[in-house]
DNA sequence: TGAAAGGTTTACCATAAGGTAAACTATATA
DNA sequence: TATATAGTTTACCTTATGGTAAACCTTTCA
């Protein structure tokens, strides 16, 4: 999960993860719309791969990569799980009891 | 976005966040259950505050700490955008091409 | 008025990210 | 058989994380 998030959290690749989202692609697809080099490119997929977002299959000396669903599918139930707790308390009872219970706020 | 996904990476902070989810919590309680020091902990809250999660209204010496709801929200939003994507290609003719087009894998 | 309690700040350290250039491996092709 | 192409590896740099200890500021309270 430490991964996953890791992974998401550089715009880079979350633009490569919407590149694949539309289709595989080969490593030099992925990296030709930044302005970095080949070793950079290797480093994010490498990265992507590590989290278990992307799998590759070599064909050749051409390498063709893939989205997997699972390990985004377990970032967004964790997001999930707790925002449904926090939109429940923090709508309700919860906030109004924070916003209030203390009265000097000096921020 | 950077900000939020980076923030989620760790284990203490989603920790942090569980229990935010059921209610404010102050810096004291926060770092309670982990076996890290004081200034750990303010560097955790931090980064959660500097992703927009967390804010804090400061009572005498005392910090509270509530959860913010937009962050996780556009952080979900970002990975259900992609992941209807995938998930209509993947499993449909996308995958089957993307599977059957290259012959010779060697991995 | 002290001292304790809640947090932060200031160094400081180790490791991971994100990037580069240069050299390399392996496959395809003229 | 050269040579170009796709991609990796190695070595290096800079910045951000995640952690510590020690000193500090504020507020509370005996």
């Amino acid at each position: 999960m430490d991964a996953v998030f890791t992974a998401l959290a550089d715009p880079t690749r979350r633009r490569m993860i919407a590149r694949l989202s539309r289709g595989s692609a080969t490593i030099g697809e992925l990296g030709r719309p930044f302005s970095i080099t080949k070793p950079a490119v290797t480093k994010h997929i490498k990265l992507l791969e590590r989290a278990g977002l992307v799998r590759r299959r070599k064909h050749g000396r051409i390498h063709r990569c893939t989205l997997e669903t699972k390990p985004m599918q377990q970032a967004q139930d964790w997001i999930e799980r707790y925002r449904k707790f926090w939109q429940q308390s923090l709508d309700g009872l919860a906030r109004f009891l924070d916003e209030t219970k203390p009265e000097g706020e000096d921020t």
